[in-house]
DNA sequence: TCCATTGTGGACCATTTAGTCCAGAATGTG
DNA sequence: CACATTCTGGACTAAATGGTCCACAATGGA
């Protein structure tokens, strides 16, 4: 992470932005170890030298770019439900959206990174941990809104937040599509919104 | 995969079936990529000529593992299912089997796999999709065999496969442990045993 | 127009990777 | 005992890995 506060010099040819976007990309579609740094120099369309002066190394835009695709998530999803007025619409939408289909079967970023790296890279837990809280306390507090007390909220937000993860392990293995849709109804179910 | 149908020669000195065990293990661990040749023949304590001689390769090595850990998972489930002749009560005791934690956080082996493996392998995607229908197939009769009509029990099998898998990737990410119990209570509650 | 400063391409490196190969050891059979 | 057959250890290889380095290009300020 370069920070230029510097008064002269060559200026960066490339938006460090869109770069973390595109290995993002790779990432998620290639896993951790199966991506190479020519993937990643291709995809960014960096060289080497750049590539490093700008993330440091393979491992921590790894990190850069899980913050990111979790940080945008979040925000995703709290602005969806923002959308609505009524808090059962706003977790009906927010349901569907979490365990809806991407265009390809990619799954969830978060998901494949945990899975692949967590046993064995603390760091990497923990921001898999804070994601997965996070997102069950959003969906907790949705819940209380519409009425339903705390201790039960918090037992359905996580049962959703599963329900979540594991489509994602369904879509990776190109589970039939209609599955995930009956999931989904019984997700919305477990709320009452069937 | 060498089947000795001859006359003659030295005896295999170890024993194919405990070796596939300690790399099973050896990947359920570290996962595929991040296992090396190294610690596989350390693992299985043979020698690279036996292991290749054995197992063909290593992505060989690990599509039998697959099988085989597939197998006995559904092998044990069903097990458990038949030691009760209430239908109810064997559905809650392999629900609670397959959400129910290991010592470790290492999760469930086929999750690991399809997760890490399924979108660039279709061999293995396979594999996996065939596990989740198997499954999906015992825990619908079960479900069935209580009284639940046909097209919720496909529904309701889908669903708690979807949490079974879930909970692994909470497992992974070293989610507290109360909150998978309060999982599996939903789970159990879906099917009316809470 | 210099010059300090920063970015860039590509050669380079040590290490690790999956996989091969062969000489010799161990065994059952005749 | 001798032999055919199989197993085994470890040296070896070619390729790929993540990461470093440096000469040079490009830029803005003085």
């Amino acid at each position: 992470m370069t920070k230029s506060v510097s008064r002269a010099g060559r200026p960066r040819s490339f938006d460090q932005q869109v770069a973390l976007g595109d290995a993002l990309d790779v990432f998620w579609r290639k896993g951790y170890e199966a991506t190479s740094l020519d993937d990643l120099t291709e995809a960014t369309q960096l060289s080497r030298s750049s590539f490093y002066a700008a993330f440091g190394s393979k491992r921590e835009l790894l990190l850069h770019a899980y913050r990111r695709y979790a940080d945008a998530f979040h925000a995703d999803m709290k602005a969806l439900a923002e959308e609505h007025d009524d808090a059962n619409a706003a977790l009906r939408a927010v349901v569907k959206a979490m365990v809806d289909a991407r265009p390809d079967n990619r799954g969830c970023f978060c998901v494949n990174a945990i899975v692949e790296l967590a046993p064995c890279d603390p760091e990497l837990a923990e921001l898999g941990r804070a994601h997965i809280q996070r997102m069950c306390a959003l969906l907790e507090e949705l819940i209380t809104r519409r009425g339903t007390r705390r201790p039960l909220a918090r037992s359905l937000a996580a049962t959703l937040m599963t329900l979540t993860m594991g489509s994602a392990v369904f879509r990776k293995a190109s589970v039939a599509e209609d599955t995930l849709k009956s999931v989904q109804k019984q997700a919305l179910g477990l709320l009452d919104l069937g």
